[in-house]
RNA sequence: GGGGAUAUCGUCUAGAGGUUAGGACGAGGGAUUUUCAGUCCUUAAACCGGGGUUCGAUUCCCCGUAUCCCUACCA
């Protein structure tokens, strides 16, 4: 039987990376074994803050992001839709139904007021909590549904809840961690289905993966402990039990599921943020994962979809490294095509209003003509420059921003670049030297710049890096940036001479040090 | 309170009944360059505790401890 699997998040938000994580398991698993990835939206919980609406579009973006699409899920559609369960409720129902047939459920009248008053008297008592099963007993059902009649005047709502039985054990046999034995007597009689109609995860779960073929179920550890439950709805419904298997939990750095206090958890802000997919697929995998005795951690997808296994999991919890992302990020920064980096860039740029937005689609041809020669190619000389330094890509505006920004000195310069360097005693007839050197050079090559800047320290008799350091914050503002040449080449003809005459003049009588 | 799971450098992890317990991030040092980044070399850094089993356990078993997860008409 080929392997089915599936992402099943639910809209209450922005994804969670953890969740990712899983659906990247879930895909390289389908993708290794040649099976089905398919993807389900469990959107049974319709309270406001748990069902968001723009929260499906944030799944269904990160999945494009990663390039992990579903072979069938509620974009496309697939033969064992719909692949949204608000949209198969009957489906819940009916086996709901069956179960209140055979006596493995039951209605539960109870209201949510003597719910909380049974867990409060449990917690005072420092008893286990749970469900009492006072329904359970059909007299006392009989009786909490008449009583609730008359006081209500009509027919009243009710849930369907499972009926655990009382005695034995139920063993769920998870991949990586064996059999998990628990005992049936101390498990809540879950409610299945709930008094609006809906299904809970415990139903619906297991009659999706059911219906849908599931061979693989992969979810995280916190469902582990509710695992009794899960299993038995399989057992009372007559289904076989998928192979399942828990991932361990990410969590932060205290060790807690990582959650919006340890730092970004929304998979939308990794992305926001420029982190790449691969590298987001690299660290994720790694995180829970590893290839064994490989002594290697950077594994391009292709590598990963040979390599992974369910067995490779491990079983304890991740905390989550935002440094190592980012040094895997800065590495496959490196390693892109600079058509790339500039492409994904560019946005950042154009956000931070270093560079406007291009014309529209009916500007006139020379206003579009302009823009790509004044401002395209520019940025396509710039962006190259810094790529090596990137660690993420909203890095990108502070890296190349004095390449764009109007540099008028004093304005824009880092003090302290400029008291390092500018004070230099020498460094009026360098900028002078500079200014006709540069300006009277035939080809505006790097080559060329660093020939004409060499000469000008042989002729001032200052080494060589005492005429790059003052050069670069005269024309850069800062004291760190690509090499120098390449700087200046980028910058052009016309900055460099423009920024280097107004240092000259600015600095003719010392350093105006407005700071 | 109850239940479940887990335990190797600070972090992610590899590992085998006998190893110098390996790699990576991060940290320290050095080299290189024109600053930064990168690259290369290098140093420090770990088997939770106690019992067993065994010639020998960090590895297998038990107990303890610690941590996490669950304990909803949430997933």
């Amino acid at each position: 039987m080929s392997v089915r699997v599936r992402y099943a998040p639910s809209p209450t938000g922005s994804p969670h990376v953890g969740n990712l994580r899983t659906a990247i398991y879930d895909w390289l698993l389908a993708r290794k074994e040649g099976g089905q990835f398919l993807a389900r939206l469990e959107d049974t919980d319709r309270s406001p803050e748990r069902y968001v609406p723009e929260g499906i579009y944030d799944i269904e973006s990160s999945l494009r992001f990663l390039g992990i699409l579903p072979d069938e899920w509620w974009v496309t559609g697939g033969p064992v839709g719909p692949y949204v369960q608000s949209e198969r409720l009957p489906l819940y129902q009916e086996q709901a139904e069956r179960l209140l047939a055979s006596g493995q459920a039951y209605r539960c009248y109870c209201t949510r007021e003597r719910l909380e008053a049974v867990r409060a008297m449990q917690q005072q008592n420092k008893q286990p909590t749970g469900y009492d099963r006072r329904c359970r007993d059909p007299k006392l059902r009989e009786e909490m549904r008449l009583e609730r009649l008359e006081r209500e005047g009509a027919e009243p709502s009710s849930v369907v809840r499972l009926a655990m039985p009382r005695e034995g054990v139920t063993v769920l046999h998870d991949l990586i961690r064996g059999d998990v034995t628990f005992e049936n007597a101390l498990q809540d009689d879950q409610v299945l289905l709930k008094s609006d109609g809906y299904p809970t995860y415990f139903l619906a779960c297991p009659v999706d993966d059911h219906l849908m073929g599931i061979t693989h179920i992969l979810r995280g550890d916190d469902w582990l402990s509710s695992g009794a439950k899960f299993t038995h709805v399989f057992k009372a419904l007559g289904f076989a039990m998928p192979t399942i298997v828990h991932p361990p939990l990410i969590v932060g750095a205290d060790k807690k599921k990582l959650s919006k206090r340890h730092g970004a958890t929304q998979f939308t802000w990794f992305i926001e943020q420029g982190y790449l997919p691969e590298a987001l697929i690299n660290f994720l995998v790694l995180l829970g994962w590893s290839a064994g005795d490989e002594n290697r951690e950077l594994f391009t997808i292709p590598e990963l979809i040979a390599r992974f296994s369910l067995e490779g999991l491990s079983e304890h919890p991740a905390v989550f490294d935002y440094d190592k992302l980012k040094w895997m990020n800065g590495h496959y920064i490196r390693q892109s095509e600079p058509g790339r980096i500039i492409g994904m860039c560019l946005p950042y740029l154009r956000k931070a209003g270093l560079i406007a937005d291009a014309p529209d689609a009916n500007a006139p041809d020379a206003e579009k003509e302009a823009y790509r020669v004044g401002t395209l190619d520019y940025a396509r000389r710039v962006i190259p420059l810094e790529q090596g330094r990137m660690k993420t890509l909203a890095e990108v505006t502070e890296l190349v921003g004095f390449f764009f920004e109007e540099l008028d000195y004093p304005h824009g310069y880092e003090e302290k670049a400029v008291a390092k360097w500018l004070r230099a005693p020498y460094l009026q007839p360098m900028l002078r030297k500079e200014i006709e050197g540069y300006g009277a050079l035939g080809e505006w090559t790097v080559a060329g710049l660093e020939a004409v800047t060499r000469a000008v320290g042989e002729e001032l008799d200052v080494k060589f890096a005492d005429v790059i350091h003052p050069t670069r914050v005269a024309t850069t503002g800062r004291t760190v940036g690509p090499g120098l040449f390449e700087t200046l080449w980028a910058l052009g003809r016309e900055r460099v001479l423009t920024r280097l005459q107004t240092v000259l003049e600015r600095t003719a009588n010392g350093i105006e040090t407005p700071f």
